[in-house]
Parts: C-alpha cells; structure tokens; sequence
RNA sequence: GCGGCUGUAGCUCAGCGGAUUAGAGCAUCGGUCUACGGAACCGAGGGUCGGGGGUUCGAAUCCCUCCAGCCGCACCA
C-alpha cells in the first residue's frame, strides 16, 4: 500500500463482474451474474437464467433489465443472446488501459490477497532410513506449488514436513547401524542407498533371532530415553534429513530442514491427548485399545469403527500423532487454513482424525481444515508404477532419468551451452516435464507416468511452456537491450493480438481460481492456452521486423507474455530459462 | 457388505455452480512458410461423454439405478 510503484490493477474479470454485479443487485441482492471467458464474446455471463428462475420471469425480460441498468461505459458493449446470456465483448480503450498498467505491474494485475491467512501445508512427508519413490512425488510437486502459490496470493505459508522418524522399525534400524558402524552407515546413507540400509536391517531381523531380540530391547531403550539409543537415533535422522534435502534440490522443492516436524515431535504430546480426550468423555476402551469412536464409520461387519488413539500393548498409534499434530497447528502456529497433501488411500484415516477434533472441540469452524487428496502414479500399463524388476521406483533414479533424457534431446538439436550451464539447463527442463505432467492434470485422477510424453517439446508439456518463454527473451536478445516497457499504445488490430492481450488479462482469475480449488492444474491449463495464443501471434505478426508504434506495442505484448509465463511457471515451481 | 474415487476421440487429458456444432495435446491425413529459435502455424478426419432412467425449454455436467476398475474398512504408519 506504501510502495507507490506497486500499480494494483483491478483485473478485466473483476471490473466486469462487479459492474454486473451491481446491476443484478437491483433485481436480487447478491445474484451471480456467473461470469467466464467465452468463445461467443470475450465474455460471458449466464446468471440471468437462474435469476430468471427465482424471480419466475422470462430470461429474456431478466437480462433486458439488466442490460439496462449496468455500466460499462468504456469497458464493454453487451448483447441478450439465445434465451438470455449476456456476452461481453471488451472495448478496445479498456483494453489499452488495462495493457498498459500490467506493463508497469511486476504482479502482472495480481494483488495480493487483502487479509493474509495463516496457512499450514503438510507435505512430502518421507520415511527415515527408507528411500523416498514415486508415492512421494505428489505430494512434495503438489504441496510444494501450493505453498508457492499461498505465498504469492499473499498469505503467510508454514510448511511442514511430517517425517516418518518414529516406531518400532527404528529398534532394527539402530541396531543395525550399531553393526556397521557410524561411519559405515554415514556413507551407506549420505550416498542416498536407504533401500539397502532398510533391507539390510529387514533381513537381520527376520532371519536372525539374536537380533531380532536385541532390536525389541533397543526400542525399549529409545521409547524410555536412553542417551546413546537417541544419539544413534539421531544418526539416522540427521544422515536421512540431508539426503532428503538433496532430493528437494533436486526437484527445486522449497521444503528446508527446518520444515521437519517429524512424528517424534509430539511424542511428549501424546499422554496429553489420551488424558484430554477421556477428560471430555470421549474415549472408549475396545479389545484393549483405548478408542474414539466418531459417527458414520463402520467397519467390515456394520459395526462402529474407531479411531485407534493408543494401542492395546500402551504404544500410540499415527492417530495419537496426527491429533497431537492437529492440535500444535491450530493452539500454538495459530493456522486459519491445515491442509494435508497426503494420497487418496489416507482419506478415511483423516477425516477420522478430523472428525474426531471437531468432537473434542480442538478443530473450531473458523480453522480450515482439508486434505488436499491425490491418485496414483500408474505406469505405461495402467498399474502402480513399478520398475521393470517390479520393485518401487527411487524418486532420485526418475530425476536423474529425466534429466539424462534432457541432456540427449539438448545434443540432438544442438545447443550453444556446454559444462555446468548445460547442466543446470537439463535439470530445469527435467523438473520441468516432472512437475508440469503431475501438477496439470486434475490432482484427484490416477495419471500415467510416461517420461516420454512428458519430457517431448511438443504439446501440453512443460518443456513447450519453457520453449515458447525462452523464444519470447531472444527476440529482446536481438532487439538490442534498448528495450523497456514505455508507454506502447496497444491498439491490437490483428486478431492474433487481441487474443493474446486478452489471455494476458486473465492471470489474476486464472491464479485465484486454482489456488480456491486447490488444484494447480487450472492454473496449468491457463498458461498453455496462453502459450498457443503466443505462438499463433507469433506466427501472424512480426515483430523486430515491424516499426515505429506497431513494433512497440508488439515488444510490449511479447514482454508481458514473458513475464507471465515466467511468474506463473515460477509459482508451480518450474523454471523458464532464458534460453534452451 | 459398507464407504470413497474413477469411467469423455486410437492414446494422454481438460470441461462437470446445465447452453447453442462436446475441447486440447499426441498420433494420422492435408496445407502454409527460405521461418523474429520449424521444438512453428492453418485445417481435416475421429467421440450415441460406461449403460439405463429421471428433473429441465435444455444435462458430459444435477438426482436415482446398474455395470466395470482402483482404494479404504481396529491396534505398521
């Protein structure tokens, strides 16, 4: 609000919608005027048919009314088409003025948010001493554009790694690292190969009842505090966190060390959670475990299913830990919004938990509460996506992958980048196809893993949105570095520009609406339309070539399309080279 | 058995607060252009939106039902 420089643009779509907004009002406070983009006009709205409805009149006597009673003097002419929907087609000064405040936006027409929520993402959430694989993949891509996008809207983001660091596994774990020393497994671990630590530890276990003996006393040992059990156990932990922390540089991921807030965490929280859930009357014993049984869950037989919150030999279960969790998040980090990106098998665990928080009153209404839920990664083959040795796939092994394919395609077509900067090329358009494919189709869905599809240079793919960004910077590299945004007149005689001035104008519509639903992919879909209408532009109007106020206007569309490829890619977390 | 999710062109996916010929990418076919990076553009063919019923002037979109697939359903998280 201080910073003068910040032009806040009202956006196209919330001009219009307002404008409508108010002359709907004179019918019915508050109708919705339903408005979206439009192949029929620039515009669209079709609330006068529900309004319609209510009112019991004619659509078409509804929409006259309508029309009569908005303002968009300057801003757009309006037309009734078929029974009653109002197309809008923007009028080319409105544009003009809209274009040139974007010019001088680096938010590109997105204000920030008025009222900054406090937003708590859990996500990721790997396994100490076990690799992290494609089961991961969603939920660090996923979670992690989301708490971009929550911090470019404006809000405040606490991200938190919910780390597997804590159970009876961990008993076999130390001692195995016992057996091959620190040193041995430091180097087992910092290499990144936790598959054999774990398998190495597994087979001791099953196969030798010494230690299977020895490992049930350690976790005896690391339950009750010994020091040199925690000190072990803090080995493992800190050798896992580091490599997890690669696998996040890798992946471009924001998460940092700092984020972990593993299960051990609310260890000493537990007993609270168990004294106060009996204290309020809600806890049942069944067959030994002590139990919260939240309506409309039933198991196999019809019968009420609980919530397990302490288990019949006194451990605590993942639910003791997912309230005690629940309860730090909205008691002591104050969150407004708790979301979970966890997979779609959790579904009913987590609204167990949740139902159960309502009843004990620790989850108020105010507090927004969701699992942000996501499908499987399949194979070519429609099944769960194995290696062809039909084991689990290593999240680092399919990076790497990707970004040898990159390199391969880099040669193919012959790159002026060589060394390090080739590198760090072949990682970002890696990263690319990677997060783009999982983060544009609907989040819900299965999707097919095919690195082929995803990594080609052609389609709805990362690597195209990439491509189309970095033929917008060379024609600024060869226009001579002169250029800065000015003062261009858009007048947008051509088709092809008018179309893409109008695709610019929908970021700020397109970014709210994707991060309200929670699912990235709206915005995905947004920028590869935009993209096209690039490319068409691209193809019908010259640039360089053209002069004096033509060749401004144009340099100024290819600017701001740039600018919003890069901010939109960078809000999902994905690069946009200067040059590929 | 109960609950959840899914079923849209050959393939991969959008659309699902109801709207006028159901969209895109890939693949196929046909054009354009000595192309500011052709990793391009323009166009065509291809779908009874799993089946059936209902609500509605109008349904891929809402409701019911059936079919198919996946997942979950008490002490591993």
């Amino acid at each position: 609000m201080s910073d003068a420089r910040l032009v806040l643009v009202t956006s196209t779509y919330e001009t219009l919608r307002s404008r409508l907004q108010s002359a709907f009002d004179t019918l019915e406070v508050g109708a919705d005027p339903v408005l979206r983009t439009s192949e029929r006009g620039d515009y669209q709205a079709n609330g006068v048919m529900a309004l319609a409805k209510r009112l019991g009149r004619s659509p078409r006597e509804v929409a006259e009314i309508v029309v009569d009673a908005v303002d968009l003097t300057d801003v757009a002419t309006v037309e009734i088409a078929g029974p009653g929907f109002l197309n809008l087609t923007v009028q080319p000064v409105f544009l003009d003025a809209q274009l040139r405040n974007l010019s001088h936006d680096p938010r590109l027409g997105l204000a920030p948010v008025a009222e900054a929520l406090r937003v708590i993402i859990d996500y990721s959430a790997p396994n100490v001493a076990k690799e992290m694989h494609v089961g991961h993949l969603r939920s660090t891509v996923i979670g992690d554009a989301l708490a971009r996008m929550y911090r470019f809207g404006g809000h405040q983001v606490i991200a938190r790694n919910h780390v597997g660091d804590w159970g009876t596994n961990f008993g076999m774990l130390i001692e195995h690292l016992l057996d091959v020393g620190d040193e041995g497994a430091a180097s087992t671990l910092s290499i990144g190969d936790l598959d054999e630590f774990y398998r190495a530890a597994r087979v001791k276990f099953d196969s030798d009842d010494a230690f299977k003996g020895r490992s049930r006393t350690r976790v005896v040992a690391l339950q009750s505090g010994d020091p040199e059990t925690l000190r072990l156990w803090h080995v493992l932990v800190n050798q896992s966190i580091a490599y997890f922390s690669e696998v996040y540089r890798k992946l471009d991921v924001t998460l940092t060390a700092q984020d972990v807030v593993g299960e051990s965490y609310y260890n000493d929280k537990l007993a609270d959670v168990v004294r106060d859930l009996d204290a309020i009357g809600l806890l049942v014993e069944s067959e030994g475990a002590l139990c919260v049984f939240p309506e409309g869950f039933q198991n196999r037989e019809g019968e009420p299913l609980p919530l397990i919150v302490q288990k019949s030999d006194d451990g605590f279960g993942y639910a003791a830990s997912d309230l005690a969790a629940l309860r730090d998040r909205v008691d002591i980090l104050k969150g407004d919004e708790l979301l979970y990106v966890v997979g779609a098998p959790q579904v009913q665990h987590l609204e167990m938990v949740f139902a159960v928080a309502r009843m004990a009153g620790w989850l108020p209404d105010r507090v927004r509460c969701e699992q942000v839920v996501f499908g499987n990664v399949l194979g070519t083959d429609h099944k769960m996506f194995k290696s062809r040795a039909g084991e689990t796939v290593k999240l680092v092994s399919l990076v790497d992958e990707a970004v040898e394919r990159a390199f391969v395609i880099l040669d193919e077509r012959g790159t002026d980048l060589d060394g390090d900067a080739k590198y760090l090329l072949a990682e970002q358009i890696a990263r690319a196809a990677i997060k783009y494919a999982d983060l544009s189709t609907e989040r819900q869905h299965d999707y097919v893993f095919d690195l082929d599809r995803m990594i080609a240079f052609e389609g709805d793919t990362g690597p195209y949105l990439q491509y189309a960004h970095a033929r917008l910077r060379s024609i600024f590299r060869r226009s001579g570095d002169e250029w800065q945004a000015g003062n261009a007149h858009f007048a947008l005689e051509a088709t092809a520009e008018r179309n893409l001035a109008l695709g610019l104008l929908g970021l700020p519509e397109a970014f709210f609406t994707s991060l309200g639903a929670l699912q990235p992919h709206r915005l995905c879909t947004y920028l590869f339309d935009l993209a096209q209408r690039f490319t068409s532009f691209y193809d019908a109007c010259p640039v360089l070539s053209s002069e004096g106020a033509l060749r401004e206007e144009r340099l100024a569309l290819c600017d701001l399309t740039a600018r919003t490829l890069k901010l939109g890619l960078g809000v999902l977390g994905i690069d946009a080279p200067e040059q590929m």
